[in-house]
RNA sequence: GCCCCUGUGGCGGAAUUGGUAGACGCGCUCGACUCAAAAUCGAGUUCCGCAAGGAGUGCCGGUUCGAUUCCGGCCGGGGGCACCA
């Protein structure tokens, strides 16, 4: 009998479901294990990305139930954002539709690949059922100050009449529009994520099964730097203002909003704050430079037409990458002068200078063109002096520096006190000095920015405020909650639906009752993806989850998903955690102790002599020469997507299954092949084959591959547990491989039943169907992880490697544990050697016991 | 520019307190079965060489009895950040 995964699978599946087999229970006396795929967006077919991911995560999932843990793995949609809005305009459909039929085919598609899934729990962000309990805690958030409202610069699509992301700006244009991208300031919502910076970052030192890519790249976005704020003093400000400017930029610690910046102040502040990681160099200082949104530029611009325009031309400048790349250090002498804090007879020009960031910092700096690269050039053009003040020896004091600055260590020179000192000392002596002075002090600075959520989008979390002439934003009531997404809605104009919306967005002040507006930005889906694991976890319909059933669940014990979110969805998901911690809400710091990070899954492309992309077919019929060999990332725009459903259909969900598993170790990429599929696809049968046409035991018994069984449940294991599953594959293999090799016996026997158990957390629907076809009882799904017997797993017999000089001369069979000696004399017995050593004596022998012996001659 | 990862047969890859490089899979070659094909099974497959032997883990050097593994320098590939003071 043949195996036929069309019907078997179908079967096995129906079986679980029906016994309710990966349902997780809240109260097991097990110990838990929850494991998490990143669930996925709902843009219409599983994708073999997916596969990829959810296979990995069910055999780690299927092998934890093995071995007695009681499982939560879970399955859910995030199924909010930009595409359902998309696909509403093209088809003139609704977002929710859309969204839901998608739901429903790639739930049936999910469900043929057989997944260990406990659907009971599935969720949707676009359910009310679920984003009501969103509003809430976004509002438990906003009661604990963790919220708040400023104005910032967006990204603004003209055309289409919406805020873009920076991904989604093209050249200066909108992705889809192609109109101009305008920067347009709008009053937005945003989370205190700087408030966490430090424990975020310092969270990441336990995070120990995550890997360390990503925890370096979350370290680099957060940013931490550590340096001197000071003040220069402003010659001829106004001094009737007084006391130190505290008016612009960053406060210390990153902790403040950012104040809303370049309202132009009536007076010229007296003070000028900059921050500077190299305090040492402050004798090397030749200007000081503010960004164009600087308040002191704004005030300056208010008087000075020049500057004004000046500053207008900076606003010009797109903000790609690639502009700024290419963009020249540009600068307005503004005429004033700054007095340096250690010489008040110094003065120095402060400038406005299009290079210096307004969100970093003070918003200023002072300028060191010997020790830092833009300031080179910047000085270079406008002809300021060029200090050296960091030599690599005191007698290179004098030695200009040239071509390009000289950011490096060394001993400071040419700066009064501060002479002989290393860098490191002389940042500390300046610190220390400002900070006695009074005119600064040592701060720590964040890269890390707070989380802007507002979208001004339908398909999303509607913002539970209602804005109020009188009183202001307004929480909705909790008992109004949640506010619904309206259904009446169209996107034959561009623009967001709510705004132009004839009811849903007036609703009364829950404060005053007043006529009021709702709100209609919609929360950044990413808030969605920051607490579904939570839910997961705990689900009461009358709050978002239980503490303490949540708490018993989580932390998530292993996470899979793409790189592509090492930063934004696991740094969110990390703050709101914490976030909810700070309020009493769940005691968890870190969501996900374990992290996994999988690779892309790749496929030959096609192109022609234009570079257009070529399907395979396409590339078969097409008349001119074709250019192949490019593997990339499947994506419809490459023409290289292999869509998994077809793929099942012809060979069942166990051989695209294994497929995934096999050959590329799963953090790399994994590359689709028609002869891959087959080989997998192959054995399946093999194993089918192995397990049905077995005799069963003769008797006698095998002490050979009895061994081999048991080296082989330990190798599976340890390779599952490290989430190496091509070993976990390989090792498999061998055994077969054994097995097939092996005369009938008990043993041989046995190790075919053990093997089936091996397997099934990875292809569980052969596993079942021979479970079953041999005789037993239960589901295999149910069944135990076999046991490794330690004493089988050494070996009585070693092979020992004979070296002449490091070289490789012989191998001998030698029994485990041999003395030294009696390896020496061995070796030295060896033909091969006697050989090669000519007669000689070795000069040295270095036996390695149950390894090697090498002689040097 | 800065930071990180990576480089092993025709291909994916295995091998770590430094100890027999190439497990396992794919592909390929030969053979068996078959009228034939598919499927399946067996043998072989790092390179040079008939062999003995020699070379070999991107390149150059170092440490060591011994280096894919450790150190230094270079080259190639990939990723992250990007005017962050």
């Amino acid at each position: 009998m043949r195996f036929n995964p069309q019907t078997a699978d179908a079967h096995w599946q129906r079986v679980w479901e029906e016994r309710g087999t990966f349902r997780a229970s809240d109260d097991s006396a097990r110990p838990k294990a929850y494991i998490l795929e990143m669930f996925p967006y709902p843009s219409g077919r599983i994708h073999m990305g997916h596969v990829r991911n959810y296979t990995m995560g069910d055999v780690l999932a299927r092998y934890r139930r093995m071995n007695g843990y009681e499982v939560l793995h879970p399955m859910g949609w995030d199924a909010f954002g930009m595409p359902a809005e998309n696909a509403a305009m093209e088809k003139k459909v609704h977002p929710g539709t859309w969204t839901w039929q998608n739901i429903a085919t790639m739930k049936a598609q999910l469900k043929r690949l057989g997944f260990a899934l406990d659907w009971s729990r599935e969720l949707a962000t676009c359910d009310p059922a679920y984003y009501g309990h969103e509003q809430a805690l976004f509002l438990d958030l906003y009661e604990a100050g963790l919220v708040y409202r400023k104005d910032s610069e967006v990204n603004w699509d003209p055309v289409d009449m919406t805020v873009l992301a920076n991904e989604q700006v093209m050249d200066g244009r909108g992705w889809r529009s192609g109109a101009l991208v305008e920067r347009r300031k709008l009053s937005q919502w945003f989370l205190k994520i700087t408030d966490f910076a430090e424990d975020l970052l310092e969270g990441l030192g336990t995070l120990d099964r995550w890997p360390d890519k990503v925890r370096l790249m979350q370290e680099n976005w957060i940013g931490r730097s550590q340096g001197l704020r000071f003040r220069f003093a402003i010659a001829n400000a106004g001094q009737e203002k007084g006391g130190p400017s505290t008016s612009s930029g960053r406060t210390e610690g990153g902790t403040e909003p950012e104040p809303v910046r370049a309202e132009p102040v009536e007076a010229l502040p007296s003070f000028l704050d900059v921050y500077t990681t190299r305090p040492d160099t402050i004798f090397g200082s030749s200007f000081v430079a503010v960004s164009p949104d600087h308040p002191v530029a704004q005030t300056l611009a208010a008087s000075d037409p020049a500057l004004a325009a000046f500053i207008a031309e900076c606003k010009r400048g797109g903000t790609t990458a690639a502009e700024l790349e290419t963009a020249e250090k540009k600068g307005f002498d503004t005429g004033r002068t700054v007095t340096h804090p250690l010489d008040p007879q110094w003065k120095l020009p402060l400038w406005v200078a299009n290079f210096v960031l307004m969100d970093y910092g003070t918003g200023a700096i002072f300028g060191v063109p010997a020790h830092d690269q833009r300031d080179f050039e910047f000085a270079s053009r406008y002809g300021l002096p060029i200090r050296r003040v960091v030599a690599a020896s005191a007698e290179d004091a004098d030695r200009p520096v040239e071509g390009e600055a000289e950011s490096g260590g060394g001993v400071i020179v040419n700066s009064r006190f501060l002479d002989g000192l290393d860098v490191e000392a002389a940042k500390a002596e300046v610190v220390r000095r400002a900070e006695t002075g009074g005119w600064g002090r040592g701060t720590t600075v964040w890269r890390l920015r707070d989380w802007g959520v507002s979208r001004q989008r339908y398909w999303g979390t509607p913002i539970p405020i209602v804005h109020c002439d009188g009183c202001g934003p307004v929480p909705v009531a909790r008992d109004q909650l949640p506010v619904v997404l309206p259904q009446d809605v169209s996107f034959d104009v561009p623009g967001n639906p709510l705004d132009r919306h004839p009811s849903w967005n007036k609703a009364p002040c829950p404060q005053c009752g007043a006529a009021a507006r709702r709100e209609t930005d919609t929360l950044d889906t990413f808030v969605d993806s920051s607490w579904y694991f939570i839910r997961f976890a705990s689900q009461p319909a009358d709050r978002p989850f239980d503490k303490a059933a949540a708490e018993r669940w989580l932390p998530v014990d292993q996470y899979i998903g793409g790189v592509e979110h090492a930063i934004l969805h696991l740094l969110y998901a990390r703050f709101w955690t914490r976030a909810l911690q700070r309020i009493g809400r769940l005691d968890v710091a870190e969501p996900f102790e374990g992290l996994f990070t999988q690779g892309m899954v790749t496929h030959l492309t096609f192109q022609d002599e234009e570079g257009r992309w070529l399907t395979p077919d396409e590339a078969e019929a097409h008349p001119g020469p074709v250019r192949s060999g490019r593997v990339e990332k499947m994506s419809k725009s490459k023409k290289n997507t292999v869509d998994p459903e077809p793929i099942v259909d012809q060979y069942g969900a166990d051989a695209v299954r294994w497929f995934m598993l096999s050959d590329s170790p799963p953090e790399r990429d994994l590359e689709w092949s028609e002869a891959g599929i087959e080989g997998a696809w192959r054995f399946v049968r093999r194993l089918w084959r192995l397990a049905t046409e077995t005799e069963s035991g003769e008797g006698g018994e095998d002490r050979a591959l009895r061994r081999k069984l048991h080296q082989t449940i330990a190798a599976v294991g340890k390779a599952v547990e490290a989430l190496a599953f091509n070993k976990a594959v390989a090792a498999v293999y061998e055994l077969a491989n054994a097995v097939e090799k092996a005369p009938p016996s008990a043993d041989r026997a046995a190790a075919v039943r053990t093997m089936l158990l091996l397997v099934a957390p990875m292809i569980p629907h052969v596993a079942e169907e021979a479970w079953a076809a041999l005789g037993h009882e239960g589901l295999i799904a149910d069944a135990a992880w076999p046991q490794a017997d330690p004493a089988l797993l050494v070996e009585d017999e070693v092979t020992i490697a004979v070296q002449v000089n490091g070289k490789l001369r012989d191998t001998l069979t030698a029994p485990k544990g041999a003395p030294r000696d009696v390896l020496e004399q061995m070796a030295l017995a060896s033909e091969k050697v006697v050989r090669t050593l000519d007669g000689k004596a070795p000069r040295k022998v270095i036996v390695v016991p149950d390894r090697l012996v090498n002689l040097v001659a």
